[in-house]
DNA sequence: CTGATTTCAGATAAACTGAAATAT
DNA sequence: CATATTTCAGTTAATCTGAAATCA
C-alpha cells in the first residue's frame, strides 16, 4: 500500500462520516447537529452561542444558524441569564435529551461494527497513536 | 481519553485538511483540486470527466466544474478522442505537471512534520491499522 | 467608550437536480 | 430506441462577511 498517510486518514474519515450520517438520518439529525447536541449536554453551565462558535471554530453567525435549527426542532432552548442580560444560555430540552440518547445508541452501534476487525489491544493502540498526533499538533499551535 | 474513537478520527482529519490546504494555498490550489490533479497524473489512459466523477462519488456536473476550474488555470486540458467523439480525454499540461510537482513537495513537508512524533515502526503500525479498517468497510477500492 | 453577544441581511463556494444536445 | 457523456441553467445547504442593536 503506497498511498500517502494523509490520504488514508481522509479516506477513513469519509467513511466514518458517511456511516454516522446514515445512522443519524433516522432521527433527522445531521452529524454537525449531533456533535453540538453532545457538547451542549456535557457543558450545561453558562454555555452561550458565542462560546459554542469558538469551540467549533465557526463564526457566531454560523453557529447561531445551527442552534436556531436545533431550537426549531425543539431539542434545545435558549434561557435568559440573570448574570448577563445579553448572553443567552443554551440547554437541552427533555425531548433533546431523549433524541440525543437514541442518537448515541445508534452511534454506539456504528462504532462497534466499524471497529469489529480490531482486537481490544489494537483499538487502544489506534486511539493512542491518534492521541499522539493530536498532542503534537496542539503543541505546535501553542508555539505560534 | 474518553472521547469516541470516531471523534478522534474526525479531529485528526480536520487538522490534516487544514494543514494541506494551508500548504497548497501558495500554489492557489485547493485540496480537492490537488487530489484530482494527482489522480489525473496517475491515470492518463482514457480518463474522462464522467469517469472522474464516479471515482470520487460526485455527479458528473460537479466534477466538470472542478475540471473546468483546473482547465481555466491551464493545468489540465481536454483532448478529443478518436475512439469516441463524445468523450473528452483529460490530461495534465506541462504547467500542470510542474505545479503538481511543487504541490507534492509541499505536501511531503506537511507529512514529515505531522508524523514527526512517530517512530518508523509507529507510522507503519498506524498505516496498517487504518488499512485494516478500510479493508473492512471497503473491501474493493483502488488506492489514491 | 470599548468590547462581547446576538441578530438581520446578503454573499460565496461547492455541492446538488433538471433538462437538453451529442454520440455509441 | 436506449444509454452514456457533456454542458447549460437553476437550486440547495452551509459556510462566510458586513452592519446594527444590546448590554457589562
Amino acid at each position: 500500500m503506497s498511498a500517502r498517510t494523509v490520504y488514508l486518514i481522509k479516506r477513513i474519515e469519509t467513511e466514518v462520516t458517511a456511516q454516522m450520517n446514515r445512522a443519524l438520518m433516522d432521527f433527522d439529525i445531521t452529524l454537525a447537529q449531533f456533535i453540538v447536541l453532545n457538547f451542549v449536554n456535557d457543558h450545561t453551565h453558562d454555555l452561550s452561542s458565542a462560546q459554542l462558535s469558538r469551540r467549533f471554530n465557526m463564526t457566531p453567525q454560523s453557529m447561531n444558524e445551527v442552534v436556531t435549527t436545533l431550537q426549531r426542532k425543539g431539542l434545545i432552548e435558549k434561557k435568559s441569564n440573570s448574570d448577563n442580560k445579553r448572553v443567552l444560555l443554551i440547554g437541552l430540552t427533555p425531548k433533546g435529551v431523549e433524541v440525543l440518547t437514541k442518537c448515541n445508541e445508534a452511534i454506539d452501534t456504528v462504532e462497534s461494527e466499524l471497529f469489529r476487525p480490531f482486537s481490544e489491544k489494537e483499538l487502544t493502540q489506534y486511539r493512542n497513536l491518534i492521541g499522539k498526533l493530536l498532542a503534537h499538533v496542539r503543541t505546535n499551535e501553542n508555539n505560534l
